[in-house]
DNA sequence: GCTGCCGGTTGATCTGGATCAAATATAAGT
DNA sequence: ACTTATATTTGATCCAGATCAACCGGCAGC
């Protein structure tokens, strides 16, 4: 037992009451006794590796995952045989959600760099959800948390041009990581250009060449995958644009 | 009592369980018990009439609600003065799910024709789902759901071309009316030319040159807003692409 | 019926960002 | 260090679809 013990990292073994997440993730705003019942069911396997996969498309749904310490990025494929990364997931974050429905997974989550996951069966926590209301409107939440976000992807993929979707990315990047204590302004990218041009709907070259006008504009610092964002409030400015966007339209319906 | 029962339309009065989309709706899979619990805390308004909003961005959230005939257009501002609109609803749709994070409306729903909506005050549905595990699965299964209709957005915004978003438009329609017993290849649009461009991510014009194109290749029949579609299959050829879709590289990260 | 307006269609032009092409930088082996 | 595979950058060109412009048809109000 004492040997289980040296063996597992703690950053791995650390129980939800213990963990620093906690107010962003599942627990959030629980009494302790139901952060313990949480806890019970929560599964914590041994870190996972670069390019490991949570789970498929297409694989039976069992499992809400949540990041621990890491990375994850969620793609779906596009019938052609291409792909739509969909997120790009930090400590916290809960994937999977999209599975409930049809009970199986419609999108594959991969690993972008070492990282702890959290595993939460699923019937185990509707179990629980039926017996603490506080947990089940936290997961109502969380569930239309993940809507609102994606409202706001698709407000960016209909109507934002490519320099405004990439500072919007870096934006929501920087203020994530500084919910989570890290430096909103000084991190490193996990995932590559290619990515963030799939997430993004730009072709590569588009973000490699904005990335450039943006360092030479003093926006940011550029390093290989190294970012520093040295004035947030300009590229705040970009994301709500010059007041035209792809320059469409702006009807009122 | 009787003199009630005369002026309200019957269609608005009808209870769940003998709603014609209870199983598309909120009381699908449940125990006729559980439906009548469910009735007792929907409340059944007057019909809503072309521009009359269910809510507006910014309102506080109280309640969901269910389109039971008509249709109704949900759209969110973008910081510039426009807007992006998120969806089309048809009867047995849910809507306002994307509220319960904030506890405040992000987008504003208006109706585009004369319709009949039912109206499920959140916290009631709540404390219903406490109790009721199989209405909590549904609440759980339609969020998920919701989910899975936005990644499918993302997926057609970040990845397809004009010609496979609008076939992808009609062919959902088609789908989500055959659903509600109505004809898949005769319809009439309740939304206009612009509102469908907005959705799509396209201009205006856009939209109305690829009707037209559709039109001359025998694809569908368009008379204003009347649609029938006459070569099902070959839409859904579209839909997938020639294996091209924004003739964007089709990486594997 | 007439008039004005709005939604829709059609044509001409323009352009942001994709695509094509190639060089360079990193990383991974061997 | 040397070869190979991969990621990123940079430059040149192209094109789908936006934008601009003009016109048309239906319908609401008078």
């Amino acid at each position: 037992m004492n040997q289980r013990k040296v063996i597992s990292l703690e950053t791995i073994r650390v129980a939800c009451k213990n963990c620093t997440l906690s107010s962003l993730c599942l627990p959030m705003g629980l009494v302790p006794e139901d952060v313990e019942r949480l806890d019970d069911i929560v599964k914590r396997a041994r870190p996972l590796h670069r390019g490991d996969f949570l789970f498929r498309e297409g694989d039976r749904f069992r499992s809400l995952y949540v990041v621990k310490t890491g990375s994850v990025k969620t793609f779906a494929p596009s019938p052609e045989g291409g792909e739509q990364v969909l997120g790009f997931h930090l400590p916290g974050e809960i994937i999977g959600m999209d599975a409930i429905d049809k009970d199986a997974h419609a999108c594959s989550a991969k690993v972008l760099e070492t990282s702890a996951i959290c595993e939460i069966p699923f019937s185990r926590l509707e179990e629980l959800t039926c017996t603490i209301p506080s947990l089940q409107h936290q997961m109502y939440r969380l569930l239309s948390k993940e809507i609102g976000q994606d409202t706001d992807m698709l407000l960016l993929l209909g109507k934002k041009n490519a320099e405004e979707r990439l500072a919007a990315f870096l934006l929501s990047l920087s203020q994530r990581l500084h919910k989570r204590g890290l430096s909103p302004s000084d991190f490193y990218l996990s995932m590559s250009r290619h990515e963030i041009g799939n997430y993004l709907g730009l072709a590569v070259e588009t973000v490699s060449r904005l990335f450039t006008r943006f360092q030479e504009d003093g926006l940011m610092r550029v390093d290989r995958k190294h970012i520093q964002l040295l004035d947030l409030s300009a590229l705040e400015a970009l994301v709500v644009g010059s007041g035209q966007g792809r320059r469409q339209q702006q009807q009122q319906t």
